[in-house]
DNA sequence: TTGGCTAAGTGCACTGTACATCTAGTCGCG
DNA sequence: CGCGACTAGATGTACAGTGCACTTAGCCAA
């Protein structure tokens, strides 16, 4: 976690946490996906994975609650895990249709980023 | 306007122009800030560049909301225009701060575009 | 035993917006 | 002339999402 001069994680306790200088929050569940797709993990530790694609701050309350939707709509699977050191954590894991699920929004990132660059495009050539 | 096979612009009529399988929100005003940086137009033409860019569809009544609010952001300024043919149109123009606003936006949608390549950059590598 | 860190969660007021609906000008057609 | 289609702009509202504050709880060090 937080190597030195990286990304700080803002103290959960005020919870704020949140999207600002990054993405909109439509991106929020598309990137929890993607974020998955490297490996199962739990929310505080996904969070930071957010953060090493270059969200400045993120929301902890807004991606407890995304994951928990995940779920909701059968997407990931949790379980809880007892840490070593600290409370006891909720694991997600991608099932098949999460990573279905992970696919399309993949495709929909990409055409996203395309979209961008050809209204940028417009701009640097003049 | 939309050559054949280009993007149609959902009948006005239903007021269901809207983004989709395009952009979150969020990204609205900063294109209408684009779009409107290569030259001064009325919000139906602005949807149209919008959709030059690659949005599928998009929303009239949020685009005219949005330009309303850049106006009273006074980052844009609109005179009525009598059109040869149909209804008057509502003509905006950036002004300095609108220049100034969109560069900043600029710089803001390209640093999202980096941010979704690096996310992209991490499912590509296996 | 106090405080700090990690981890997860709830509650609520507020915002934004998707969609329906309305107004109004022009044009083409029978 | 009346009708419908198209262009252009705008408003109203029910509802969903979310930003922020706050709570709970386990572990550890001083």
């Amino acid at each position: 976690m937080s190597q030195p001069g990286s990304v700080t994680i803002i103290p959960a306790m005020t919870g704020t946490i949140m999207i600002e200088t990054g993405l909109p929050r439509a991106f929020l569940r598309p990137l929890l996906l993607v974020a998955l797709r490297s490996g199962s993990s739990h929310g505080y530790e996904l969070a930071e994975r957010l953060c090493e694609f270059g969200l400045t701050t993120v929301d902890l309350a807004g991606i407890y609650r995304s994951l928990r939707m995940l779920e909701h709509d059968q997407l990931v699977e949790s379980q809880w895990e007892r840490s070593e050191a600290g409370p006891p954590r909720r694991i997600y894991t991608l099932n098949d249709a999460g990573h279905a699920a992970t696919n399309e929004q993949v495709a929909w990132l990409n055409s996203a980023r395309d979209l961008l660059g050809r209204a940028l495009d417009t701009v640097s050539s003049q």
